[in-house]
DNA sequence: TCTGGGGTCCTAGGACCC
DNA sequence: TCTGGGGTCCTAGGACCC
């Protein structure tokens, strides 16, 4: 028997988490009617566009423009900081409302999720897609588009057909119509490199890549234009995966308010980086085998440099000492626009291996725990180091905690 | 139009081992 | 030792997703 799936996709996700938000706690405006963005802050250089109204995107407005160009475009537009611990608690909600009909939901971002129904109802899918985005509605005050189909793959192409507040079906049988004439760019997994690339083949819709060998396909893009032709044949098997709380990474960055032309103006916003990652590994009940700290100049180019452990750590101090060692190593003058420092090769936490430095690790272990406790108890900026507070970086990101309208705290919490 | 932040996976090349 | 091949680990970088 064939599956049913859902990809269930978040009409404008912040933007309507936000003004929802804002309605329910008696906000004039609703932030959906008029020309408005959630985006960055622009004295700290964070200034692009997350989200926009549908009036906003009237005036020509996207996701990922900048916010000066957006006002060029619209003068009047309202901008509205993100509040990302109110988009984790929306997010939430919407995976424990799908998880009332099905165990087999699968969270694929903040604001998507595949859910397999094979079995979940009685009458025609779209029938039940349609009655659970009426339930998503009325329940979590937000509207989502539902694609449904016998893949992931298919189902997530669907529900970006047209937006908002709609069911959209696409099956294996409909690929001629459906899928095939669809621009390239289209297609799962095809970016803007492989787009360019694609266009230079002379490759313009999904059909055409559908149709081409595939053995030529892998000549020009290895393993990789297998895995595109079969994305472009609509061939995808793969399970909705429950999801999984254990990530594989866990990383911070941020672009500095002003360019570090040295190590040491760097070094303050590092430290502040390690400490936020450092609390989500804790947190998590991990430990991280390799640190690895990127760098992006003022001329736009990227690097990484990278360190294994011989034993996975999960100690603030530590964490900074090895990122700023690799920063050190990367440093070659040109002045640094943004910095980041990710946690990976993680493994649960366990008993600490007592080396010759037992007590020194024993003794950093107490004051990070002694600092998250102290930080979830009184809010994360109660407590600063010396060399940050100065610095202008940004203290361990500000958790705010507001509960989200009509969810019940108790489903929140057993989430 | 000077371009955020959080992730995942793949690949190529070098080191090292047998 | 300058000579092969295979396997694995590690690192840097590049692509993609939202």
């Amino acid at each position: 028997m064939d599956r049913i799936i859902f990809h269930i996709d978040c009409n404008n996700a912040f933007l309507s988490w936000e003004a929802s938000y804002r309605v329910s706690k008696g906000g004039e405006i609703d932030l959906r009617s008029v020309p408005s963005v959630i985006g960055g802050d622009r004295e700290k250089r964070r200034g692009i566009v997350l989200a926009s109204s549908y009036p906003a995107k009237k005036f020509g407005i996207n996701t990922g423009m900048s916010l000066m160009e957006a006002c060029r475009m619209c003068p009047s537009l309202n901008i509205t900081p993100p509040d990302y611990d109110l988009y984790v608690k929306c997010s939430d909600a919407l995976v424990h409302l799908l998880s009332t009909h099905t165990p087999l939901v699968e969270r694929y971002s903040i604001d998507e999720c595949f859910a397999d129904v094979t079995g979940c109802f009685k009458d025609t899918p779209a029938a039940f897609a349609d009655r659970l985005r009426e339930e998503i509605s009325s329940k979590l005050g937000f509207t989502v588009n539902i694609g449904v189909s016998t893949s992931k793959l298919l189902a997530k192409t669907a529900s970006g057909f047209s937006k908002p507040d709609k069911t959209h079906e696409l099956y294996y049988g409909e690929l001629l119509e459906k899928y095939f004439p669809l621009p390239v760019n289209n297609l799962f997994m095809i970016g803007f490199r492989t787009c360019v690339k694609l266009y230079s083949l002379g490759y313009r819709t999904i059909g055409d890549v559908a149709r081409e060998d595939p053995a030529l396909l892998r000549k020009h893009f290895n393993l990789f234009g297998l895995l595109i032709w079969s994305n472009a044949n609509g061939i995808d098997h793969s399970p909705v995966r429950p999801y999984e709380d254990r990530p594989k990474g866990i990383g911070n960055g941020m672009t500095m308010p002003a360019d570090a032309e040295s190590p040491m103006e760097a070094y303050p916003f590092l430290l502040s980086l390690c400490e936020m990652a450092s609390q989500r590994l804790r947190a998590a009940g991990m430990r991280a085998y390799v640190i690895s700290v990127g760098v992006r100049t003022k001329d736009f180019t990227h690097g990484s440099h990278q360190q294994k452990l011989s034993s996975p750590t999960q100690s603030t101090k530590e964490i900074y000492n090895v990122s700023r060692l690799l920063y050190n190593e990367m440093w070659k003058g040109v002045p640094t626009r943004a910095v980041s420092v990710r946690l990976s090769g993680l493994t649960a936490d366990g008993a600490i291996q007592m080396d010759m430095n037992g007590n020194e690790e024993l003794r950093q272990r107490k004051l990070d725990k002694c600092i998250d406790a102290v930080r979830s108890k009184f809010g994360d900026d109660c407590l600063q180091r010396a060399r940050v507070i100065h610095s202008g970086a940004k203290p361990v990101a500000v958790t705010t905690h507001k509960d989200y309208p009509k969810i019940k705290p108790n489903i929140l919490n057993g989430a």
